[in-house]
DNA sequence: AAGGCGGGGGC
DNA sequence: GCCCCAGCCTT
């Protein structure tokens, strides 16, 4: 049997039963392709089901508010996902007519659909010859035909697709795409993978080699900055805070988050936060100030650590707290202010 | 070519 | 602690 057949037969019989592989609708393998990047099955399966449910069709996505479509991908992460998402969602459905590009070469040229997820959605929407090439793959081609060149190098990346592409299978490319991760997923996993259990094994490079730890090859290592956030929570006398909504490049780009100011290092002190300039520009006066985590947050994003205090100012009136905290939990905010709000709303009771 | 972008889970 | 996850976009 080739490679294909190989893994078309072990699909057949460990394959997992998920809701997007029960359609071909273009729009729902979409959303699922888009939910999966860089995230497992298990963290996007809830949120594919609440988008489904939410917008059953790309116009009603297209007309949801940004607000609304951010609030549910809220705690899914990398934002932009959810953004670019909109952005395609409109255009399909106000200038494509709500029909899906029917090829790789045209749903790439769409926002937020790059050679993955274009190869994704025309295999398996349209039975179109062309590889996916994700983290599974990676590690199944490389270490089954021991290939070592670094997949985030640019001869890697290449390479790899190239290699994919010679082994697709022709009858059932989306067949194949799926079987190939989800043997990736299931079975040739980055620790521990089944080999004992492997029926392709006999004919599997790093095996017999005894690469199987090593491959695949990455080089560079991201490095992880240091940030120390300050949160000013207001609590006017009728109720009311202030959310700000992050713009510009950075991190939750499109979430809201209470004042924010950033320091240099940690601040141990009171006075220390009331001399910041970005405390000052609050003009917050009469008020009472207390620490509310005596221990410092720690948030772990894959690049940052966020040293986080939330400081609750208690006061009369505010000009700019126009928030209500009867509808704050209507906004889409960080995991970090998330987690917050449930710990703060639980201790007021 | 390199860097930025979340959050969770496994070990 | 480190690595990885159905990657993509910007510079």
């Amino acid at each position: 049997m080739d490679f294909n057949n190989k893994l078309k037969y072990w699909y057949l019989q460990n394959n997992r039963e998920l809701p997007w592989r029960k359609t071909k609708n273009p729009y729902h393998i979409w959303l699922s392709e888009i939910m999966l990047q860089q995230t497992r099955v298990a963290q996007g399966l809830p949120y594919y089901l609440k988008y489904i449910e939410a917008f059953p069709t790309v116009f009603d996505l297209a007309e949801a508010s940004e607000e609304k479509v951010l609030k549910l991908w809220q705690g899914l992460g990398y934002y932009s996902r959810a953004r670019n998402l909109h952005f395609t969602a409109k255009y399909v459905a106000n200038e494509l007519n709500g029909e899906f590009p029917t090829s790789y070469k045209e749903l790439l040229k769409l926002k937020g659909i790059g050679d993955y997820t274009a190869s994704a959605i025309a295999s398996i929407c349209f039975n179109e010859a062309a590889a996916v090439v994700d983290g599974n793959v990676y590690r199944v081609l490389s270490r089954y035909f021991g290939v070592a060149t670094p997949i985030n190098s640019t001869k890697g990346i290449k390479e790899f697709k190239e290699l994919a592409q010679t082994l697709i299978d022709l009858d059932e490319p989306g067949v194949y795409n799926q079987a190939i991760m989800d043997f990736g997923a299931l079975h040739c996993k980055p620790q521990k993978p089944l080999c004992d259990q492997c029926h392709i094994a006999d004919s599997c490079v790093a095996l017999e080699k005894g690469l199987v730890g090593t491959l695949p090859i990455k080089e560079k290592k991201i490095k992880v900055r240091k940030r120390y956030f300050n949160y000013l929570v207001l609590k006017t006398a009728t109720g009311y805070t202030i959310l700000n909504e992050r713009k510009g490049k950075g991190i939750w780009q499109g979430l809201y988050e209470f004042p924010l100011v950033e320091t240099q290092k940690s601040i141990e002190t009171l006075e220390e936060l009331v001399n910041c300039e970005d405390f000052q520009e609050l003009s917050l006066n009469n008020t009472s100030i207390s620490l509310f985590n005596e221990k410092e947050i720690v948030h772990k994003l894959s690049h940052q650590h966020l040293y986080t205090k939330f400081w609750v100012i208690e006061l009369e009136k505010h000009a700019q707290a126009n928030i209500s905290w009867d509808v704050i939990k209507e906004y889409p905010v960080p995991v970090l202010i998330d987690k917050f709000l449930t710990n703060f709303q639980k201790n007021k009771i």
